[in-house]
RNA sequence: GCGAAAGUGGCGGAACUGGCAGACGCGCUGGACUUAGGAUCCAGUGGGGAAACCCGUGAGAGUUCGAGUCUCUCCUUUCGCACCA
């Protein structure tokens, strides 16, 4: 054994170790049970990040553990290879997409193999192999025979920076989810995926998903938002009928169908087919929806800005009263939810009301509060008139409570042929083509006799050039004959292919499966029956609406194909908090604003006292440098920490074992230099703790009936500490409390200097113990002290350690003692002292007795093992 | 606006089931060793106080023998959704 510790020599050895006897090669014919661990795959863009780190490092410490605990760990890796960047690289450099994405791909593995996963590489892929995306192409023809893959033209959302169109998940605030330019609507034909299907499910399911964080599960309902109510269709007026040659009546959603008497105008989105004919005769009506389409302003802005409309002379009539109501077109009226109109009811909807006052439209109440809130309603606008109550100036449907209206107006509506009640949901297919070349290739053929034609299974996949380089304008694939020029399967004719390709989220919805059968001449085979349902799936937050939900559709929809047997794709979910770094910036007079790398920041008192923020470069010799707090480690903010010159600095086990020390994994980590710098001091002060030990010779064997007090008190710490560390990492996951607890452990083995025999076994104990906890997360370095202990077996072997009952044994216990409440002392008792006892001994103690002072005691609260607390 | 989560030393955080607040680490202070220290080791480190003690978990109330933990009101922050009829 070396005495001082070196890790590139240590984790050198251990990789080298693990790859001969290829410890991580995991097959389907263990006797064991199996554990699949996953950790979402990456994007390669080039260098791994801490995020990379800290993701793969949870996954890999829980892997670790649970082989230790005897399962069959299955532990995967692969690359989320298609998408954006990769194109973008291509602009600037010239590179081909796939170039540059395969170097990234040889770059990361190398840095992902430095860190010692415990991964079966054997299993990689990367979503733009052909035989990784033909199966894409192969489940989506599927779909599409089922009518789960449809096209259809629609309002999409195009991002004017990337050419492209973006999922309604992609838009946030208004804006593109990666180029945060305003987002365009725009009507093209694509490919839709009708998750709309599945949103029941979707959402039912949810609740059968304990594992799941509260929070995921939440974001995932709100997101498919389900509603009840009911369609309600208005006939139109006669001279509508003449005006616009408009036929039959005009449909809403609504959720208080309790409330059609208070109808007093109709709305309808500024995109309504009803609008765009009303405008048609009506040149400051067009002007007005040429205003509202464009919407110059984010969804955000929208939410909050006026309510506009303008009438459109039209009418419909009341389903039950026949009375003319206006058609308007207002723009808070959303063409993309339920049927894009609204009946408009200012009595008992805020929205209905501004807009009502705003256009001097009549109010009518038809609720009366159930709370005696109000009577009649009037400006200003209460919560209260938006409540559930009883139905008043409704004819016949008057006095009735919330619910029994409902049910007796959706009866009248569809007995008239006029309405019926209907769940609506906010969730919307999925829009799946992208106008991008660096994707899956959709398998379609347009043909001009034939039409819309799917690509034969025997010809899949249908393989993307890897040679094409983008200039930045449009698709590639658009701009290459020998791409779309093909014949039609059915008829011969030359026709055209499609050039669109898929959206990235396709890939990542199923390669989970192909891990269990990367070999499988099918889509999915057998082997996915051992492996899957995931176990435990790690990943980041930001996928907790659009991955985890798409993932979990594809799953119930090769269910329903009968290809797998399973419901839901990830049993336990765990998502990490990002990594945040202080940011430093400079703000020149003239210029931009400039980032400096923590690293590089110089930090010192100033003469107040406070702290003084300065950077050294040559071309701005030294200047002073704005602290502007945390935030998310990014190339933007120019606080990035390079885990490469970490591990080569410090060594994998060190990186390992801050990210999992600086915080608990669901929450943010802080990066802390000092702290990474505490976690290398304490993996060389548990190095020197073994070489001490083991430069003293070979321990004996312990035996524990022959201990004195000292030695069975640290035994018992160990076994303690072996106890709570177990239940850290295996129920709790919290890793870092599981890592304090050790450190008290070697604290305690440091500060004892007993060098008998017995002593040493005790020892000797201690540090295994303490070496094969950690093991999952400093594993090279373990991997070495194992050895360096004695063992002739290899720590990747071993079992996780129970407790020994017997360790765990009082002599004595400490119980608190209260008075009124307040701790003032301590007292020892034999474990399982009788209440009466235990007082007595309370009472005896003098610096309890100060405090009764002689006042009579009212009563004695005991709780066995830990306090009395004495009433006063 | 709606929904969710969270507010604890100088900092990251611990206290899991209502029972010793601040484990562990960082930083800081003093000391030892040293030619030197951004190395290592030892001691100290919530605030007030000479001490006895007192105070202390965003603010205020409440329940309880006992509250960081439970309840209510308010404040702040973060995240998600954002005119969803």
């Amino acid at each position: 054994m070396q005495e001082t510790y070196d890790p590139a020599a240590v984790e050198r050895a251990a990789q080298q170790y693990w790859q001969e006897r290829r410890a991580f090669e995991v097959d389907e014919s263990a006797a064991r049970p199996k554990y699949y661990c996953l950790s979402m795959l990456p994007y390669p863009s080039g260098r791994l990040h801490m995020g990379h780190v800290r993701n793969y490092t949870i996954g890999d410490v829980l892997a670790r553990y649970l082989r230790m605990q005897g399962y069959n760990v299955l532990q995967p890796m692969g690359w989320d290879a298609f998408g954006l960047p990769a194109e973008n690289a291509a602009i600037s450099n010239g590179v081909p997409p796939a170039q540059w994405t395969r170097q990234n791909i040889a770059h990361m593995r190398a840095q992902l193999k430095s860190l010692g996963f415990a991964i079966d590489w054997r299993r990689e892929l990367a979503t733009c192999d052909p035989q990784f995306y033909r199966w894409n192409q192969w489940l989506f023809l599927r779909m599409r025979e089922q009518g789960l893959a449809y096209r259809r033209s629609g309002i999409v959302n195009w991002d004017p920076v990337d050419q492209t169109v973006l999922a309604n998940e992609q838009v946030i605030d208004g804006r593109g989810w990666r180029t945060g330019a305003p987002v365009e609507k725009r009507e093209i034909p694509m490919y839709y995926l009708a998750i709309t299907r599945y949103a029941e499910e979707l959402l039912r399911s949810l609740d059968g998903m304990p594992d799941w964080p509260e929070r995921v599960r939440v974001m995932q309902a709100n997101w498919i938002g389900r509603s009840e109510g009911c369609d309600i269709a208005f006939p139109y007026a006669p001279d509508t009928v003449r005006a616009t040659g408009a036929d039959g009546a005009l449909r809403v959603f609504t959720t208080r169908p309790d409330t059609l008497f208070g109808v007093t105008f109709m709305a309808v989105a500024a995109e309504h087919p009803v609008a765009l004919a009303a405008a048609q005769h009506d040149a400051a009506l067009a002007a007005f929806i040429e205003e509202c389409r464009r919407g110059s302003v984010t969804e955000a802005e929208a939410a909050i800005q006026e309510k506009q409309g303008m009438p459109t002379r039209l009418h419909v009539l009341h389903p039950f009263t026949g009375a003319p109501l206006e058609i308007w077109v207002a723009n808070y009226v959303l063409m993309t939810y339920g049927e894009g109109a609204v009946m408009g009811v200012p009595a008992h909807d805020e929205r209905d009301f501004e807009f009502a006052v705003r256009n001097a439209l009549p109010v009518v109440t038809v609720v009366r509060s159930a709370t005696g809130a109000y009577d009649e309603v009037r400006q200003p606008w209460i919560a209260a008139y938006a409540d559930y109550g009883v139905t008043v100036n409704s004819r016949e449907f008057s006095g009735l409570a919330f619910q029994q209206a409902v049910d007796a107006i959706a009866a009248a509506l569809e007995k008239k042929g006029l309405g019926r009640k209907r769940v609506q949901y906010r969730l919307r297919d999925w829009g799946v083509s992208r106008q991008r070349y660096w994707g899956c290739p959709i398998p379609i053929i347009h043909c001009a006799t034939c039409g819309e034609v799917p690509v034969p299974e025997e010809q899949l996949p249908v393989l993307l050039p890897e040679d094409l380089v983008p200039d930045g304008s449009g698709n590639p694939l658009a701009k290459s004959p020998a791409f779309y020029e093909c014949r039609c399967p059915k008829c011969g004719q030359p026709a055209r292919r499609e050039t669109d390709t898929m959206d990235t989220f396709v890939d990542s919805s199923w390669y989970f499966m192909r891990y269990a059968c990367p070999d499988a001449p099918a889509m999915v085979d057998e082997r996915v029956g051992y492996w899957l349902p995931v176990d435990q799936y790690i990943g980041g937050i930001e996928h907790a609406i659009l991955h985890l939900l798409y993932a979990r559709f594809w799953t119930k929809v090769m269910r329903d194909f009968g290809m797998i047997g399973f419901d839901e794709p990830f049993t336990r979910l765990l998502t990490q908090g990002m990594v945040l770094n202080d940011i430093y910036s400079y703000q020149a007079e003239a210029g931009r604003k400039r980032y400096f790398n923590p690293a590089d920041v110089d930090t010192r008192r100033g003469p107040d006292g406070t702290a003084v923020h300065e950077v050294t470069t040559p071309e701005l010799g030294t200047v002073r440098v704005t602290h502007e707090g945390l935030g998310k480690m990014s190339k933007s903010s120019g606080n990035g920490v390079d885990p490469q010159g970490l591990v080569e600095r410090l060594g994998a086990d060190t990186a390992r074992l801050f990210v999992m020390f600086a915080s608990p994994p669901e929450q943010t980590l802080v990066w802390s230099d000092e702290g990474v710098q505490g976690a290398a001091r304490f993996i060389r002060k548990l190095w020197n703790a073994v070489y001490a030990h083991v430069a003293a010779g070979t321990a004996p064997a312990l035996e524990p009936r022959r201990l004195d007090a000292a030695q069975r008190q640290l035994r018992r710490l160990a076994h303690q500490t072996l106890a709570k560390a177990t239940d850290d990492i295996g129920r709790r996951r919290n890793f870092n409390t599981a890592i304090a607890a050790i450190m008290e452990l070697l604290n305690s083995i440091g500060r004892f200097s007993d060098t008998s025999p017995a002593a040493r076994a005790v020892r000797h104990e201690a540090l295994g113990i303490a070496i094969r906890v950690l093991a999952p997360i400093t594993p090279h370095v373990c991997h070495a002290l194992w050895q360096a202990l004695g063992h002739s077996t290899a720590l990747i072997d071993e079992r996780w350690p129970a407790p020994d009952p017997a360790a765990l044994e009082q002599d004595m216990q400490s119980l608190v003692v209260q008075v009124n409440g307040k701790l003032r002392g301590h007292i020892s008792v034999p474990p399982g002292a009788s209440e009466s006892a235990c007082t007595q001994v309370a009472l005896a103690d003098s610096h309890v007795q100060k405090f009764i002072a002689g006042k009579p005691v009212r009563r004695v609260i005991f709780v066995p093992g830990k306090l009395v607390n004495v009433v006063v």
